[in-house]
DNA sequence: TTTTCTCTCTACCGTTTGGTAGAGAGAAAG
DNA sequence: CTTTCTCTCTACCAAACGGTAGAGAGAAAA
């Protein structure tokens, strides 16, 4: 109906497919079915098109992120962390796609937005796995900075191309999809490297 | 000297850091310091010069894998693969970048190359890490075939964007470069996630 | 009814794209 | 010297690019 999500939601699809440079405006009027004028009339540019896709995306993220990690129990807030964390990107594949995608094309306008809203992130939950460090319940050896975004880069990297590397992973059924099959391991990795045994 | 790998060298940059549709042929040339025609007298079309990119890349690549997985004995593959493997991708990040940009932006050329030539060794690690694991030397929660396409993962998508999220990483100066420090944290988390604990 | 506002359209613009034709320079081979 | 081969160049091409001008349709406001 509104024509302007519309346009959004094609342009999201598009460009994390093929690209900014890889999609013209052209391919995206004849996706939603308008002619390019009409686009052009609802976003001036393909420039303010591209910052509408990516602001669009950064708002579902901003929206959910605080919630994450300040809910649930001390122990339960590793698990619902990551669940949904990965969750929310694949559900929706294209988000980590045009996140990657902008970090490649634009490091400096991605450096700027990822340093301001990230980067505080970042320091918070490393200063929670340095606590939890002390209290001797994360091993001695991990980096918690190093870590976290290790563990964000796995998961955004990992969701973006899992679809394409199917190919190299042997066989699966009795493990479920794929895809499943990555996140759980992608998980479980995170989680081993970062908790002392009992 | 020999203007062919010249231009190879060039506009792998390039396409690595711009990718293939945000690098024209004549942003090539003229890094090269010659005209578009001369350019394209060498190669004969912009899709046979990134063709003959990728594949000087994978040549590398087959050059020095085959001797990793081979090498030292067993208690030290872990270590010395890891540590070839992502001194091949540090050594020149751009490799990583347009393995990365071709699997975004050719998945179903990419996916016959790495079918046919990166699945047998991730078939191999994999049965490699069934054994050990039989014998209870790794964690028997370890799914082998999708840690290693995992550690893959990690290693060329990592190497490809750290650059670009320094700015998310806070403070080093104690820890060495950021890099170094990225990439020790990656082979921490990927050993202690692997191996059972003494 | 008239006016105005929202929106889509056709037609067109200058620029850049990947690529070609063909002349000419220079060295090597006959 | 003449020929031939390798290479680079200028000049050019059709197509696609992002974007604009302006007409017109339809509904809402006056």
């Amino acid at each position: 109906m509104d024509i302007r999500a519309q346009i959004l939601k094609h342009a999201t699809r598009l460009f994390a497919g093929h690209g900014y440079d890889g999609t013209s405006v052209q391919a995206i009027a004849d996706a939603v079915g308008i002619r390019k004028p009409s686009l052009l009339y609802h976003f001036n540019s393909k420039d303010e098109l591209r910052d509408s896709v990516l602001n669009e995306v950064l708002t579902h993220w901003n929206a959910k992120l605080p919630a994450l990690l300040l809910q649930a129990s001390r122990e339960e807030r590793f698990d619902a962390t990551m669940e949904s964390l990965c969750s929310f990107f694949v559900e929706d594949p294209d988000r980590a796609r045009l996140f990657l995608r902008e970090i490649m094309d634009r490091p400096q306008h991605m450096q700027e937005l990822l340093g301001s809203f990230v980067r505080p992130w970042v320091e918070l939950v490393g200063e929670q796995l340095e606590r939890a460090r002390a209290q001797g319940l994360v091993r001695f050896d991990v980096d918690p900075e190093a870590y976290t975004v290790q563990v964000i880069t796995m998961v955004v990297c990992g969701i973006a191309v899992i679809d394409r590397l199917q190919v190299i992973l042997p066989g699966d059924s009795d493990h479920g999809s794929t895809r499943d099959r990555y996140v759980r391991e992608l998980i479980r990795m995170a989680r081993s490297s970062l908790y002392i045994e009992e």
